[in-house]
DNA sequence: ACCACTAGCTAGCAAGACTGAATAGCGGCT
DNA sequence: AGCCGCTATTCAGTCTTGCTAGCTAGTGGT
């Protein structure tokens, strides 16, 4: 897998995932990379994640509560609100629109189901 | 469609998808814009694609052909070449594993079943 | 005291798309 | 001739975003 090209996808798309994970339960920034590094973006580093959520905050569309924590400093817990929900959804249309463009240029081979059917 | 969303989203996925056109036959940047403008991408504009080939251009992933044009100063063609290929192929494989990751964390409707050819 | 793990933050960099303009060639119109 | 519109390319400067590479802070174990 080539990291730069991926690097270069992940721009404008990583904000989508990440508020995607919010829509699914709040969470905090530490746990929130862990997920993406688990859920195979193995590239994805914290800075970048902080960053991004900084960027959420500053736009209002997530909350943030701060936790305090048994096992180091304090986390800073965030959700998704009413705006962030909205945004979302404009985001995944967005995105649709992208994937079927691109699904027309390059057909992809459709998705091993359509066997016999 | 968010305009701003989209430009983010084109980074890194706009150089494919020019790339995929040269598969399918050589162009220059006037016509390229035009196609991709056509195409649904109609915020793309000639700038951009122009930069974008000029990089394809410099990293020896497509060659190029000055064709003297009769409505306008001489084209500039550009063709993809053997790397250009298989810079593509795997283009298409990170593209493909973003978009199976981004499927898993939100699922689309499967789309109602292409009549394939 | 030192280390490891958890948790958050930041300055500076690189890459890519957009803005807005300039340049150049050709044909048609007044 | 001069001007406009379409074709065709180029470029400087701006903005956003992810990555690099550190740093700070809290807790517990050795």
């Amino acid at each position: 897998m080539n990291k730069q090209q991926m690097t270069e996808m992940l721009k404008g798309t990583l904000e989508g995932i990440v508020l995607e994970i919010l829509a699914t339960q709040p969470a905090y920034g530490y746990e929130i990379t862990a997920q993406l590094r688990e859920q195979g973006f193995s590239d994805v580093v914290e800075g970048t994640v902080y960053a991004l959520l900084v960027r959420l905050e500053r736009r209002g569309l997530v909350d943030v509560e701060k936790v305090p924590s048994a096992k180091g400093p304090p986390r800073k817990v965030y959700s998704l609100n009413g705006r962030g929900e909205e945004y979302l959804s404009g985001f995944w249309r967005t995105w649709d629109f992208l994937v079927e463009r691109i699904q027309q240029l390059h057909p992809r081979k459709e998705h091993p189901q359509e066997e016999g059917q």
